[in-house]
RNA sequence: GCCCAGGUGGCGGAAUGGUAGACGCGCUGGCUUCAGGUGCCAGUGGCCGCAAGGCCGUGGAGGUUCGAGUCCUCUCCUGGGCACCA
């Protein structure tokens, strides 16, 4: 029960109640509309935009502080004069929504759709300046039909392309699972063990733009160094050595084995070649050699996923056969089928050398290898590998002594020597220097129902045919099931059934649909012209783009982002972008997460229970029972360490979640939430309210008017710095002292409205519905939301006393406060005439005096 | 192993090479209130001291400087990312 207010809307509340105020002011900006983007010639424009949540139906903490930094920035540049673009979708297509109709038998798309209303209720409370016209989600046919027509145009510029890969595939489900799908080469759900197995899929042609992606990494100034860094190793440029293996008595067609290496400089210490399992050759010698076909099969039942071949043992299979050594022939180095070497990377082949790598070692020393050092430490002593040490590998900016060397001098760096040795090697006809990346195409197959469909069809006359584009949408089939394994679109009666495009016979439909990564990759495009009948509308991308800046979570640092950026190049090959977006994004954020402690005690198993936050107090459970509490972690539901913010909306209201989530900790940063914290929060907004309320009844006249109006000009100058730099606890941390300022203020009522009325305003980014309520009560004219950002007075700024300290040695004795400007020689003799700057003299002669105007001064002796 | 961040009061965290600990939490004391998620005032790094004041203090060890949390060298610890990558 709230306590009753005076009559009718404009007569203000005696006590701050974001319950009452906060539907109000929602309902204002919407009816006012003054959050739809509008494109405005007179205005520079701003699109902010954050990451698009999945519409999993919750809210977590964690977007309420994605959200609340973008609508930060948002209502900023929306009060400095922009046009600002801040729009909301979802990414809707995925798993969890098949999941979910396998679980409850709900069809995926009204699973999604239920949710996407139920966040977006959510989404209302928090007062977020965004433009719901322009909302999406990437499961409406509007949007992936568009972006099946981009893939035919991707299909015509040669950017998307079939070929065999090897997938995790589970026997019992007849599905593809992904990587997170395989627990221990099992299948998550089936438990039967996951094999590899080989498919025919569609890649985008990302690493043709490896070195374009990479290099303009370099002029993204305003993204995080971690990001760029994190995607430059995953490019993974690497410059080495292509060369063949003459071999001995392999099967017809292979009298060779091509082999990179990026350490040239070592090839005088090869022992052995290993090769893939998948390799061409060990296919053939599979053919008639049953141990290695049993050992190859056993290979490949690993899964794909890289930190599970990481974890197995390297094991080897002896193919008999045997290579020459390029500048030694004489010499033969065994080949082996090793289960460690990659078909993807290189050439699926190497050549091993123990002395320096610790992987080769290990395997030498299992099977028996020669072991040859090549170089060893320039100065100093090491135990040599082939007596019993450890692989050397020194940095390849260590300069090292070559005693096995082929190339350069004896002494050199690995860089030195490997540059040596490839410019040795091309010399002599063995082997190419060449330039390889680690990244991959990019796969987007996936055996599954709810995602965008390929739209391409397969004939038996024409083989794979695409889609006319008057046919798209290709719309997925609504009546499904999914009581049976495998891909519902497979075995759907009619649904693939088709006639081919090119020649009119029947056909079938490409079953297959999109990674959604896919969806991801250009909604930030759409939102310029959600309503377009093409991808894009030309003049709409090129006002809006591109993305001015862009948050999310680090987590989405690789993929996402370098899939976006490829995305944008590729869009614009085909005329759906503009050169300037082929870097979508110009400014990245990345923040940290919502953590919070956990709770736990230990049932009489002796395992441990996990507590919500709300059934513990004071560290003990309603019984009494002593709860062990463990430090913030990341919010996990079977941590059930989640705070809901529906929940901290109804009790503080979303002015107090946004200014908490927002207010403990820089924004990369992670926050931890705790209950005291929250309720700190509430307790200064409702204190801020009466501040409110005591400037407007304050007298008329008063004493400080001058001060206090200073004040505010330091405060609007350090509030508006905070935010523009992304400080947004600076920020909140400088409001928090002016708001005590102002409370301590005896000056008079129009100079401490107009303090209360600033106040508010430099609090409306990250607490608008307290804000406008304010405004309102204090006279503003019209919304606060569209008011312009007060501006800083310079002259106000300036203070004509200073505090200055003084030093003896480095050590502060006292301060002074001299005026602003006085001469240093004056101050220097205001300082030496410090009582305590003579208790600490001592009677010595001061040596030296420095005096930093403005800063300090220190007395040397 | 490699690459990034970070180590500052009881806690979250501030500090363009210039008064370390802003601001908040917590805590202590006082006042206030129809005790309605109270409000206000004061204090709060450690040690010594009645006080004035002094000494110590930003993971550790050195160094540069009139002056170092900040710069340099070495080192320890924590968090994150990457990796059978040839």
């Amino acid at each position: 029960m709230r306590h009753s207010h005076g009559p009718g809307d404009q007569a203000a509340m005696d006590r701050y109640d974001a319950a009452k105020i906060e539907p109000k002011w929602q309902q204002a900006w919407d009816s006012a509309g003054c959050f739809a983007a509008k494109a405005d010639p007179s205005r520079p424009k701003y699109y902010v935009l954050e990451m698009f949540p999945y519409p999993s139906g919750n809210l977590h903490i964690g977007h309420v502080r994605n959200y609340a930094m973008g609508d930060v920035v948002a209502r900023y540049k929306l009060a400095t004069g922009h046009a600002v673009l801040h729009p909301m979708g979802w990414d809707a297509f995925g798993l969890p929504a098949e999941n979910a109709a396998i679980e409850r038998g709900v069809h995926p798309g009204d699973w999604t759709y239920a949710n996407i209303d139920a966040m977006k209720s959510q989404f209302a409370r928090l007062g977020l300046t965004l433009d719901w016209s322009r909302e999406f989600a990437t499961c409406d046919p509007e949007y992936y039909g568009q972006q099946q027509s981009m893939f035919l145009d991707f299909l015509e510029k040669g950017l998307v392309y079939r070929k065999n890969a090897v997938v995790n595939w589970d026997p019992v489900d007849m599905t593809v699972l992904a990587n997170e799908q395989v627990e221990d080469g099992k299948g998550w759900r089936s438990g039967a063990t996951v094999e590899r197995r080989e498919l025919t899929q569609w890649f985008f042609r990302i690493s043709d733009y490896a070195e374009d992606l990479l290099a303009a990494l370099d002029r993204l100034d305003d993204w995080p160094e971690k990001v760029k860094s994190m995607q430059r190793n995953w490019i993974g440029k690497s410059r080495g050595l292509q060369f063949a293996f003459g071999l001995d008595g392999g099967p017809d067609g292979h009298d060779r084995i091509e082999v990179y290496t990026t350490r040239p400089d070592t090839l005088m210490g090869a022992s052995f070649v290993g090769i893939s399992p998948d390799h061409p050759l060990a296919r053939a010698l599979e053919a008639d050699n049953a141990d290695l076909a049993a050992f190859s099969a056993e290979c490949r039942r690993m899964g794909t996923a890289e930190e599970e071949l990481e974890k197995a043992e390297k094991r080897g299979f002896d193919s008999g056969l045997s290579v020459r050594h390029p500048f030694d022939t004489a010499r033969t180095l065994p080949v082996y089928v090793a289960n460690f070497i990659l078909m993807d990377y290189g050439t699926g082949a190497i050549f091993g050398c123990p002395a320096h790598d610790a992987r080769d070692l290990e395997f030498a020393r299992k099977y028996d290898l020669p072991v040859v050092s090549v170089f060893e430490p320039s100065s100093g002593t090491h135990t040599a590998p082939e007596e019993g040490g450890a692989a050397y590998v020194p940095p390849k900016t260590e300069a090292v002594r070559y005693i096995r060397g082929f190339a350069g001098t004896e002494h050199q760096t690995g860089e030195a020597a490997i540059d040596a040795a490839i410019d040795f090697c091309e010399g002599n006809g063995v082997g190419l220097g060449v330039t390889k990346f680690r990244l991959r195409d990019w796969g987007l197959s996936r055996q599954r129902y709810w995602g965008c469909p390929i739209p391409v069809v397969h004939c038996d006359g024409c083989g794979v045919v695409a889609e006319k584009k008057e046919n798209l949408p290709i719309e997925l089939p609504r009546d499904v099931e999914f009581d049976r394994s495998g891909n519902p679109l497979d075995r759907h009666p009619t649904w693939r059934d088709v006639p081919c495009p090119s020649c009119g016979q029947p056909a079938r439909r490409e079953t297959d649909t999109m990674d959604t990564f896919v969806d991801s990759s250009w909604y930030y495009a759409r939102f310029t012209s959600p309503g377009a009948t093409t991808p894009t509308d030309p003049d709409e991308s090129a006002y809006w783009m591109n993305v001015d800046q862009y948050i999310g979570g680090v987590e989405h640092a690789i993929l996402h982002l370098l899939y976006s950026r490829f995305f944008a190049r590729a869009m614009h090959i085909c005329g759906h972008l503009p050169a300037k977006a082929i870097e979508p994004f110009d400014a990245l954020f990345t923040q940290g997460m919502v953590t919070h402690e956990i709770y736990q005690t230990r049932d009489a198993q002796g395992r441990v229970v996990y507590h919500f936050p709300h059934e513990v107090t004071d560290k003990k459970l309603a019984d009494g029972t002593p709860v062990g509490v463990i430090p913030s972690a990341k919010m996990s539901k079977s941590k059930r360490n989640v705070v809901d913010p529906v929940e901290i909306i109804d009790r503080f209201g979303a002015d107090t979640a946004r200014w908490f989530v927002l207010s403990d900790s820089p924004p990369e940063r992670d926050v931890e939430w705790t209950d005291a914290g929250a309720e700190a929060a509430a307790k200064h907004l409702a204190r801020v309210y009466r501040i409110a309320l005591a400037a407007r009844d304050a007298e008329q006249a008063g004493t400080g008017d001058a001060d206090l109006r200073c004040e505010t000009h330091k405060a609007i100058h350090d509030v508006t710095v905070g935010i523009e730099s992304f400080g947004f606890n600076a920020a909140i941390a400088r409001l928090y002292a002016f708001a005590n300022t102002l409370s301590k203020s005896r000056a008079g009522r129009s100079a401490q409205i107009e303090a209360a009325r600033t106040l508010a305003q430099l609090m409306s980014p990250m607490t608008p519905h307290l804000s406008e309520e304010i405004w309102q009560m204090l006279g503003g004219e019209g919304l606060i939301a569209l008011a312009p950002w007060p501006r800083a007075d310079p002259a106000l700024l300036i203070e004509d006393e200073i505090t200055m300290a003084v030093q003896v040695n480095g050590k502060r004795r006292d301060e002074i406060t001299v005026a602003r400007d006085l001469p240093k020689d004056q101050v220097e003799t205001l300082a030496l005439g410090s009582e305590a700057v003579r208790r600490s003299l001592d009677g010595k002669a001061p040596k030296k005096v420095i005096v930093v105007p403005g800063r300090i001064v220190n007395v040397v002796v």
